[in-house]
DNA sequence: GTTCTCGGCCG
DNA sequence: CGGCCGAGAAC
């Protein structure tokens, strides 16, 4: 009988909240929670609108039932923090590579990295919101001090960019740079050109070509291209050495444990 | 066809 | 339990 859509505190203007009451059946008294995009979507679930939301929005502590933020539900994140791995020592190195995002009040953070769709996923997308999805201008900066380290804490040697590249815009440090260049990087399969327009190096808040890093634009010699293979190459038999060594370590391990329950 | 509603599965 | 989603009922 409750048919009003309720504004939600939670949520931008436009979205609206419905909870139904089931009136007949087994489950007479339960009531359903409906979610309403401003263009008149309904979601029934959390991973509904997680979906639609795509994977930068975490939802982690969002309560669906009550369509507030639940910040004791913080806790059961599955996401582990960088503190909680250092204690088990062994495990796989983490992986991930997501982008940081932006944290704030609402669920509906800005998303920093473009949301793509999955080309294998069926997800009928918004197309408004497909093309609309809003990037902060500069997000870059929000890169700056981030860096990568092994599982001992241990900063990891940053890589030298080639003199080609140049940043522009606030915060034009080569540290900066880079993060910038790495995310473009893993953000789209599109070739990164940096910023090609003369205007942006004038006013580059007018002119920044926001698909591209803050980076001027490049040229890319074969014999920039030889170095980096080689780079790769020599990257590569490291790892390789790496992973070799690792898993003797791993079978030497298992081969002592065994032993001491055997004790 | 779409939308509404409750059952029922599964964690 | 409650969240989530399938599917029949209703429109």
């Amino acid at each position: 009988m409750e048919r009003k859509r309720t504004d939600c505190p939670a949520l931008p203007p436009g979205w609206k909240k419905e909870e139904v009451i089931r009136k007949s059946g087994l489950s007479a008294g339960k009531s359903d929670v409906y979610y309403y995009s401003p263009t008149g979507k309904k979601f029934r679930s959390k991973p509904q609108l997680s979906r639609y939301l795509g994977n930068s929005v975490d939802l982690g502590c969002f309560d669906f039932r009550t369509g507030k933020m639940m910040p004791s539900k913080m806790q059961k994140n599955k996401q582990r923090l960088r503190s909680d791995n250092l204690s088990l020592s062994k495990g796989k190195p983490d992986l991930n590579t997501a982008l940081p995002i932006r944290q704030t009040a609402s669920i509906f953070k800005q998303p920093v990295t473009k949301v793509v769709n999955h080309p294998n996923n069926k997800v009928k997308t918004d197309p408004q919101r497909a093309t609309e999805q809003p990037r902060q201008l500069f997000w870059e900066r929000r890169l700056k001090g981030l860096r990568s380290s092994d599982v001992s804490e241990e900063a990891l040697r940053t890589m030298d960019l080639p003199k080609g590249l140049q940043s522009m815009g606030p915060d034009s440090t080569d540290e900066t740079l880079l993060s910038a260049i790495a995310s473009a990087l893993h953000r789209s399969s599109a070739p990164i050109t940096g910023q090609t327009s003369s205007a942006a190096e004038k006013n580059p808040s007018l002119w920044l070509n926001t698909s591209q890093p803050l980076c001027k634009a490049f040229t890319v010699t074969d014999d920039d291209i030889r170095e980096q293979e080689l780079k790769v190459h020599q990257a590569r038999r490291s790892l390789e050495e790496a992973l070799m060594a690792d898993g003797l370590a791993r079978a030497a391990e298992s081969r002592r444990d065994t032993q001491v329950t055997q004790l």
